[in-house]
DNA sequence: TATTATTTTCAGTAAGGACTGAAATAAACG
DNA sequence: CGTTTATTTCAGTCCTTACTGAAAATAATA
Protein backbone atom coordinates (compact mmCIF):
# COMPACT_ATOMS: atom_id res chain seq x y z
CA UNK A 1 0.00 0.00 0.00
CA UNK A 2 1.69 3.25 -1.02
CA UNK A 3 0.91 6.32 0.71
CA UNK A 4 0.27 9.80 -0.64
CA UNK A 5 2.14 12.94 0.65
CA UNK A 6 -1.36 13.63 2.17
CA UNK A 7 -2.18 10.45 3.83
CA UNK A 8 1.33 9.80 4.71
CA UNK A 9 1.13 13.27 6.90
CA UNK A 10 -1.89 11.93 8.44
CA UNK A 11 -0.20 8.30 9.43
CA UNK A 12 2.51 10.34 11.18
CA UNK A 13 0.81 12.91 13.24
CA UNK A 14 -1.82 10.33 14.27
CA UNK A 15 1.08 8.14 15.57
CA UNK A 16 2.42 11.39 16.95
CA UNK A 17 -0.98 11.92 18.97
CA UNK A 18 -1.41 8.55 20.21
CA UNK A 19 1.90 8.46 21.84
CA UNK A 20 1.11 11.99 23.42
CA UNK A 21 -2.23 9.86 24.74
CA UNK A 22 -0.33 7.27 26.32
CA UNK A 23 -0.62 4.96 23.12
CA UNK A 24 2.37 3.13 21.53
CA UNK A 25 3.47 5.04 18.52
CA UNK A 26 2.99 2.17 16.04
CA UNK A 27 -0.09 0.99 16.80
CA UNK A 28 -1.51 4.15 16.39
CA UNK A 29 -0.21 4.72 12.58
CA UNK A 30 -1.59 1.20 12.21
CA UNK A 31 -4.92 2.36 13.44
CA UNK A 32 -4.53 5.49 11.02
CA UNK A 33 -3.44 3.63 8.23
CA UNK A 34 -6.42 1.12 8.31
CA UNK A 35 -8.96 3.84 8.94
CA UNK A 36 -7.37 5.66 5.77
CA UNK A 37 -7.79 1.88 3.59
CA UNK A 38 -10.60 1.53 1.55
CA UNK A 39 -10.14 -1.95 1.77
CA UNK A 40 -9.24 -4.77 4.42
CA UNK A 41 -5.05 -4.82 4.61
CA UNK A 42 -3.16 -7.95 5.47
CA UNK A 43 -0.09 -7.56 8.33
CA UNK A 44 2.82 -8.16 5.79
CA UNK A 45 1.23 -5.08 3.90
CA UNK A 46 0.86 -2.79 7.18
CA UNK A 47 5.09 -4.17 8.12
CA UNK A 48 5.95 -3.12 4.61
CA UNK A 49 4.02 0.31 4.62
CA UNK A 50 5.02 1.38 7.99
CA UNK A 51 8.40 0.02 7.30
CA UNK A 52 8.27 -1.74 10.70
CA UNK A 53 8.83 -5.50 11.98
CA UNK A 54 6.26 -8.33 10.82
CA UNK A 55 5.97 -9.07 14.55
CA UNK A 56 5.39 -5.71 15.62
CA UNK A 57 2.23 -5.19 13.47
CA UNK A 58 0.93 -8.85 14.74
CA UNK A 59 1.30 -7.63 18.39
CA UNK A 60 -0.09 -4.36 17.44
CA UNK A 61 -2.73 -5.36 16.00
CA UNK A 62 -3.61 -7.71 18.97
CA UNK A 63 -3.76 -4.71 21.06
CA UNK A 64 -6.02 -2.77 18.75
CA UNK A 65 -8.24 -5.39 18.91
CA UNK A 66 -8.36 -5.53 22.88
CA UNK A 67 -9.38 -1.86 22.41
CA UNK A 68 -12.13 -2.97 19.34
CA UNK A 69 -11.75 -1.03 16.70
CA UNK A 70 -10.03 -3.11 14.83
CA UNK A 71 -11.15 -6.33 13.75
CA UNK A 72 -10.23 -8.99 11.31
CA UNK A 73 -12.63 -8.99 7.88
CA UNK A 74 -12.05 -11.75 6.28
CA UNK A 75 -11.64 -11.77 2.29
CA UNK A 76 -12.78 -13.74 -0.71
CA UNK A 77 -10.02 -16.50 -1.50
CA UNK A 78 -7.57 -14.87 1.17
CA UNK A 79 -5.76 -17.02 3.10
CA UNK A 80 -3.96 -14.03 5.28
CA UNK A 81 -5.98 -12.49 7.72
CA UNK A 82 -7.18 -9.28 6.96
CA UNK A 83 -7.71 -6.39 9.02
CA UNK A 84 -10.31 -3.59 9.30
CA UNK A 85 -11.47 -0.55 11.30
CA UNK A 86 -14.78 0.92 11.41
CA UNK A 87 -15.32 3.55 9.19
CA UNK A 88 -17.82 5.45 11.62
CA UNK A 89 -15.83 8.21 13.74
CA UNK A 90 -18.46 8.76 16.09
CA UNK A 91 -18.38 4.70 17.17
CA UNK A 92 -14.59 4.45 17.57
CA UNK A 93 -14.57 7.62 19.53
CA UNK A 94 -16.78 6.16 21.33
CA UNK A 95 -15.69 2.86 21.88
CA UNK A 96 -12.36 4.07 22.98
CA UNK A 97 -13.92 6.34 25.56
CA UNK A 98 -15.54 3.16 26.62
CA UNK A 99 -12.73 1.69 26.82
CA UNK A 100 -10.43 3.79 28.64
CA UNK A 101 -13.32 4.86 31.09
CA UNK A 102 -12.80 0.94 31.75
CA UNK A 103 -9.59 0.70 32.10
CA UNK A 104 -8.89 4.33 33.85
CA UNK A 105 -11.79 6.12 35.17
CA UNK A 106 -12.82 3.33 37.28
CA UNK A 107 -10.32 1.81 39.13
CA UNK A 108 -9.48 5.26 39.85
CA UNK A 109 -12.53 5.39 41.06
CA UNK A 110 -12.56 2.70 43.26
CA UNK A 111 -9.03 3.70 44.53
CA UNK A 112 -10.68 6.76 45.84
CA UNK A 113 -13.65 5.28 47.03
CA UNK A 114 -11.18 3.02 49.24
CA UNK A 115 -9.48 5.81 50.35
CA UNK A 116 -12.59 8.29 51.29
CA UNK A 117 -13.94 5.10 53.45
CA UNK A 118 -10.73 4.74 55.30
CA UNK A 119 -10.48 8.01 56.33
CA UNK A 120 -14.07 8.25 56.91
CA UNK A 121 -13.45 5.30 59.61
CA UNK A 122 -10.63 7.18 60.93
CA UNK A 123 -12.58 10.21 61.76
CA UNK A 124 -13.61 8.29 64.58
CA UNK A 125 -10.93 8.15 66.30
CA UNK A 126 -9.02 11.32 66.61
CA UNK A 127 -6.76 12.27 63.28
CA UNK A 128 -4.69 15.43 62.61
CA UNK A 129 -6.09 18.11 61.28
CA UNK A 130 -3.26 17.91 58.49
CA UNK A 131 -4.95 14.37 57.79
CA UNK A 132 -8.64 15.80 57.63
CA UNK A 133 -7.80 18.81 54.80
CA UNK A 134 -6.31 15.69 52.75
CA UNK A 135 -9.35 13.37 53.38
CA UNK A 136 -11.20 16.73 51.96
CA UNK A 137 -9.57 16.83 48.81
CA UNK A 138 -9.98 13.47 48.08
CA UNK A 139 -13.83 13.62 48.76
CA UNK A 140 -14.12 16.62 46.54
CA UNK A 141 -11.92 14.62 43.54
CA UNK A 142 -14.15 11.99 44.06
CA UNK A 143 -17.24 13.55 43.68
CA UNK A 144 -15.86 15.06 40.68
CA UNK A 145 -14.51 11.64 39.23
CA UNK A 146 -18.15 10.51 40.08
CA UNK A 147 -19.83 12.87 38.41
CA UNK A 148 -17.66 12.46 34.85
CA UNK A 149 -18.42 9.11 35.50
CA UNK A 150 -22.01 9.64 35.26
CA UNK A 151 -22.70 12.06 32.76
CA UNK A 152 -20.95 9.89 30.21
CA UNK A 153 -23.41 7.29 30.70
CA UNK A 154 -25.89 9.23 30.70
CA UNK A 155 -24.51 11.01 27.41
CA UNK A 156 -23.42 7.28 26.18
CA UNK A 157 -26.66 6.35 26.54
CA UNK A 158 -28.33 8.56 23.94
CA UNK A 159 -29.33 7.47 21.00
CA UNK A 160 -26.22 7.98 18.33
CA UNK A 161 -28.55 10.98 16.50
CA UNK A 162 -29.43 12.46 19.70
CA UNK A 163 -25.48 12.36 20.75
CA UNK A 164 -24.08 13.94 17.47
CA UNK A 165 -26.68 16.47 17.67
CA UNK A 166 -25.96 17.66 20.81
CA UNK A 167 -22.33 17.86 20.04
CA UNK A 168 -23.24 20.09 17.39
CA UNK A 169 -25.63 22.52 18.87
CA UNK A 170 -23.58 25.26 19.24
CA UNK A 171 -24.73 28.26 20.95
CA UNK A 172 -27.96 26.47 21.42
CA UNK A 173 -26.55 25.03 25.01
CA UNK A 174 -26.21 27.58 26.95
CA UNK A 175 -30.16 28.56 25.72
CA UNK A 176 -30.55 24.92 27.06
CA UNK A 177 -29.54 25.30 30.42
CA UNK A 178 -30.48 28.63 31.31
CA UNK B 1 6.19 15.94 54.98
CA UNK B 2 5.07 12.23 56.07
CA UNK B 3 2.55 10.44 53.60
CA UNK B 4 -0.23 8.46 55.58
CA UNK B 5 -1.39 4.52 53.96
CA UNK B 6 -3.84 6.55 52.65
CA UNK B 7 -2.32 9.48 51.09
CA UNK B 8 0.62 7.50 49.91
CA UNK B 9 -1.61 5.11 48.02
CA UNK B 10 -3.36 8.18 46.31
CA UNK B 11 -0.27 10.06 45.43
CA UNK B 12 0.75 6.46 43.92
CA UNK B 13 -1.89 6.16 41.80
CA UNK B 14 -2.10 9.67 40.83
CA UNK B 15 1.85 8.96 39.23
CA UNK B 16 0.06 5.86 37.29
CA UNK B 17 -2.62 7.32 36.05
CA UNK B 18 -0.27 10.21 34.77
CA UNK B 19 1.70 7.84 32.88
CA UNK B 20 -1.04 6.26 30.80
CA UNK B 21 -2.19 9.82 30.11
CA UNK B 22 0.96 10.71 29.21
CA UNK B 23 2.04 13.07 31.79
CA UNK B 24 5.35 11.96 33.62
CA UNK B 25 5.06 9.94 36.39
CA UNK B 26 6.79 12.13 38.92
CA UNK B 27 5.02 15.10 37.88
CA UNK B 28 1.84 13.64 38.30
CA UNK B 29 2.88 12.58 41.59
CA UNK B 30 4.33 15.79 42.74
CA UNK B 31 1.16 17.14 41.39
CA UNK B 32 -0.88 14.73 43.67
CA UNK B 33 1.01 15.82 46.68
CA UNK B 34 0.51 19.25 46.17
CA UNK B 35 -2.99 18.65 46.07
CA UNK B 36 -3.43 17.24 49.28
CA UNK B 37 -0.79 19.19 50.96
CA UNK B 38 -2.66 21.43 53.32
CA UNK B 39 0.37 24.11 52.89
CA UNK B 40 2.57 25.41 50.54
CA UNK B 41 5.37 22.76 50.16
CA UNK B 42 8.89 23.74 48.86
CA UNK B 43 11.30 21.72 46.45
CA UNK B 44 13.33 20.37 48.71
CA UNK B 45 10.38 18.83 51.18
CA UNK B 46 8.72 17.36 47.90
CA UNK B 47 12.24 15.34 46.75
CA UNK B 48 12.46 14.22 50.41
CA UNK B 49 8.78 13.03 50.46
CA UNK B 50 8.89 11.15 47.13
CA UNK B 51 12.82 10.19 47.20
CA UNK B 52 13.79 11.81 43.95
CA UNK B 53 16.70 13.78 43.32
CA UNK B 54 16.19 17.73 43.96
CA UNK B 55 16.95 18.63 40.33
CA UNK B 56 13.82 16.93 39.48
CA UNK B 57 11.60 18.05 41.11
CA UNK B 58 13.11 21.20 39.46
CA UNK B 59 12.19 20.17 36.54
CA UNK B 60 8.82 18.78 37.13
CA UNK B 61 7.83 21.58 38.95
CA UNK B 62 8.41 24.41 35.98
CA UNK B 63 6.40 21.47 33.87
CA UNK B 64 3.50 21.76 35.94
CA UNK B 65 3.60 25.70 36.23
CA UNK B 66 3.46 24.97 32.73
CA UNK B 67 0.30 23.42 32.64
CA UNK B 68 -0.84 26.00 34.46
CA UNK B 69 -1.87 23.78 37.64
CA UNK B 70 1.01 24.94 39.92
CA UNK B 71 2.01 28.24 41.08
CA UNK B 72 4.68 29.95 43.47
CA UNK B 73 3.48 30.81 46.41
CA UNK B 74 5.24 32.88 49.06
CA UNK B 75 5.30 31.82 52.47
CA UNK B 76 5.94 34.84 54.59
CA UNK B 77 9.47 34.44 56.94
CA UNK B 78 10.87 31.88 54.21
CA UNK B 79 13.39 32.30 51.68
CA UNK B 80 12.67 29.04 49.80
CA UNK B 81 10.20 29.18 47.02
CA UNK B 82 6.92 27.46 48.12
CA UNK B 83 4.68 25.45 46.04
CA UNK B 84 0.56 25.16 45.49
CA UNK B 85 -2.05 24.00 43.00
CA UNK B 86 -5.92 25.25 43.20
CA UNK B 87 -7.79 23.69 45.64
CA UNK B 88 -10.97 23.58 43.09
CA UNK B 89 -10.84 19.93 41.53
CA UNK B 90 -13.57 21.49 38.29
CA UNK B 91 -11.36 24.95 37.70
CA UNK B 92 -8.00 22.44 37.54
CA UNK B 93 -9.72 19.80 34.94
CA UNK B 94 -10.78 23.07 33.14
CA UNK B 95 -7.20 24.23 33.00
CA UNK B 96 -5.81 20.63 31.99
CA UNK B 97 -8.71 20.25 29.24
CA UNK B 98 -7.76 23.88 28.13
CA UNK B 99 -4.22 23.14 27.93
CA UNK B 100 -4.33 19.55 26.04
CA UNK B 101 -6.71 21.30 23.87
CA UNK B 102 -4.04 23.78 22.28
CA UNK B 103 -1.60 21.24 22.64
CA UNK B 104 -2.89 18.55 21.21
CA UNK B 105 -6.39 19.03 19.29
CA UNK B 106 -5.53 22.23 17.70
CA UNK B 107 -2.96 21.18 15.79
CA UNK B 108 -4.65 18.03 14.72
CA UNK B 109 -7.27 20.14 13.02
CA UNK B 110 -5.01 22.36 12.32
CA UNK B 111 -3.41 19.14 9.82
CA UNK B 112 -6.60 17.97 8.93
CA UNK B 113 -7.71 21.17 7.54
CA UNK B 114 -4.51 20.86 5.55
CA UNK B 115 -4.72 17.52 4.23
CA UNK B 116 -8.55 17.77 3.05
CA UNK B 117 -7.74 21.70 1.92
CA UNK B 118 -4.96 19.96 -0.45
CA UNK B 119 -7.47 16.67 -1.13
CA UNK B 120 -9.69 19.45 -2.34
CA UNK B 121 -7.10 20.97 -4.75
CA UNK B 122 -6.56 17.54 -6.26
CA UNK B 123 -9.63 17.02 -6.80
CA UNK B 124 -10.05 19.60 -9.58
CA UNK B 125 -7.01 17.12 -11.06
CA UNK B 126 -8.09 13.55 -11.52
CA UNK B 127 -7.78 11.27 -8.83
CA UNK B 128 -8.00 7.59 -8.17
CA UNK B 129 -10.87 5.95 -6.36
CA UNK B 130 -8.89 4.94 -3.35
CA UNK B 131 -7.34 8.59 -2.92
CA UNK B 132 -10.83 9.82 -2.81
CA UNK B 133 -11.85 7.69 -0.35
CA UNK B 134 -8.72 8.66 1.92
CA UNK B 135 -9.74 11.74 1.61
CA UNK B 136 -13.19 10.85 2.68
CA UNK B 137 -11.98 9.49 5.78
CA UNK B 138 -10.22 12.50 6.58
CA UNK B 139 -12.84 14.85 6.11
CA UNK B 140 -15.18 12.81 8.52
CA UNK B 141 -12.35 12.92 10.93
CA UNK B 142 -12.08 16.58 10.32
CA UNK B 143 -15.63 16.89 11.39
CA UNK B 144 -15.54 15.25 14.51
CA UNK B 145 -12.30 17.44 15.88
CA UNK B 146 -14.02 20.40 15.25
CA UNK B 147 -17.18 19.29 16.27
CA UNK B 148 -15.20 18.24 19.26
CA UNK B 149 -13.52 21.43 19.60
CA UNK B 150 -17.03 23.61 19.02
CA UNK B 151 -18.48 21.59 21.85
CA UNK B 152 -16.45 21.95 24.14
CA UNK B 153 -15.54 25.84 24.03
CA UNK B 154 -19.48 26.24 24.39
CA UNK B 155 -18.97 24.14 27.45
CA UNK B 156 -16.09 25.91 28.44
CA UNK B 157 -18.20 29.62 28.30
CA UNK B 158 -20.84 28.17 30.96
CA UNK B 159 -20.41 29.71 34.03
CA UNK B 160 -18.25 27.44 36.94
CA UNK B 161 -21.79 27.33 38.54
CA UNK B 162 -23.85 26.17 35.39
CA UNK B 163 -21.23 23.52 34.01
CA UNK B 164 -21.11 21.68 37.07
CA UNK B 165 -24.91 21.86 37.82
CA UNK B 166 -25.39 20.50 33.78
CA UNK B 167 -22.72 17.82 34.76
CA UNK B 168 -24.25 16.96 37.27
CA UNK B 169 -27.57 16.66 36.33
CA UNK B 170 -28.00 12.66 35.42
CA UNK B 171 -31.08 11.71 33.88
CA UNK B 172 -32.96 15.01 33.00
CA UNK B 173 -30.31 15.11 30.27
CA UNK B 174 -31.66 12.65 27.84
CA UNK B 175 -35.19 14.29 28.98
CA UNK B 176 -34.09 18.14 28.04
CA UNK B 177 -32.54 16.93 24.43
CA UNK B 178 -35.94 15.03 23.42
C1' DT C 1 -0.13 -37.10 7.30
C1' DA C 2 3.51 -34.35 5.25
C1' DT C 3 4.12 -29.88 3.38
C1' DT C 4 3.58 -25.21 3.05
C1' DA C 5 1.71 -20.87 4.57
C1' DT C 6 0.71 -17.84 8.30
C1' DT C 7 0.78 -16.07 12.87
C1' DT C 8 2.54 -15.71 17.50
C1' DT C 9 5.92 -15.84 21.08
C1' DC C 10 9.90 -14.42 23.21
C1' DA C 11 14.82 -13.54 24.24
C1' DG C 12 17.84 -10.16 23.15
C1' DT C 13 18.74 -5.42 21.55
C1' DA C 14 17.81 -0.74 20.59
C1' DA C 15 15.73 3.69 21.43
C1' DG C 16 13.67 7.10 24.15
C1' DG C 17 12.64 9.17 28.22
C1' DA C 18 13.41 9.84 33.03
C1' DC C 19 16.60 10.67 36.69
C1' DT C 20 20.82 11.85 39.10
C1' DG C 21 24.63 14.55 40.79
C1' DA C 22 27.77 17.96 40.03
C1' DA C 23 28.63 22.37 38.36
C1' DA C 24 26.84 26.85 36.99
C1' DT C 25 23.73 30.44 37.75
C1' DA C 26 20.84 33.35 40.29
C1' DA C 27 18.99 35.43 44.32
C1' DA C 28 19.14 36.95 49.16
C1' DC C 29 21.69 38.47 53.00
C1' DG C 30 24.95 41.03 55.95
C1' DC D 1 30.62 43.49 47.40
C1' DG D 2 31.64 38.86 49.30
C1' DT D 3 29.22 35.07 51.30
C1' DT D 4 25.63 32.06 51.84
C1' DT D 5 21.41 30.00 50.22
C1' DA D 6 18.49 28.45 46.65
C1' DT D 7 17.52 27.05 41.91
C1' DT D 8 18.54 25.54 37.28
C1' DT D 9 21.13 23.32 33.73
C1' DC D 10 23.08 19.52 31.65
C1' DA D 11 26.11 15.51 30.58
C1' DG D 12 26.08 11.02 31.72
C1' DT D 13 23.52 6.96 33.44
C1' DC D 14 19.70 4.20 34.35
C1' DC D 15 15.23 2.17 33.35
C1' DT D 16 11.34 1.29 30.80
C1' DT D 17 9.24 0.33 26.75
C1' DA D 18 9.41 -0.65 21.89
C1' DC D 19 11.14 -3.40 18.41
C1' DT D 20 13.47 -7.09 15.90
C1' DG D 21 14.47 -11.65 14.12
C1' DA D 22 14.49 -16.30 14.79
C1' DA D 23 12.13 -20.16 16.45
C1' DA D 24 7.78 -22.24 17.84
C1' DA D 25 3.04 -22.82 17.23
C1' DT D 26 -0.98 -22.93 14.53
C1' DA D 27 -3.68 -23.40 10.48
C1' DA D 28 -4.49 -24.58 5.73
C1' DT D 29 -3.70 -27.42 1.79
C1' DA D 30 -3.01 -31.52 -1.00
Amino acid sequence: MKLTPITQKFVLHWGEMGSRWGINRTVAQIHALLYISPRPIHADEIAETLSVARSNVSTSLKELQGWGIVQVAPVLGERKDHFTTQTDVWEMLLVVLDERKKRELDPTLTLLRECVMQAEEQKAGGQVEDEAYAHKRLAELLDLVETMGGWYGQVRSLPRKTLVKFLKMGSKLSKLLS
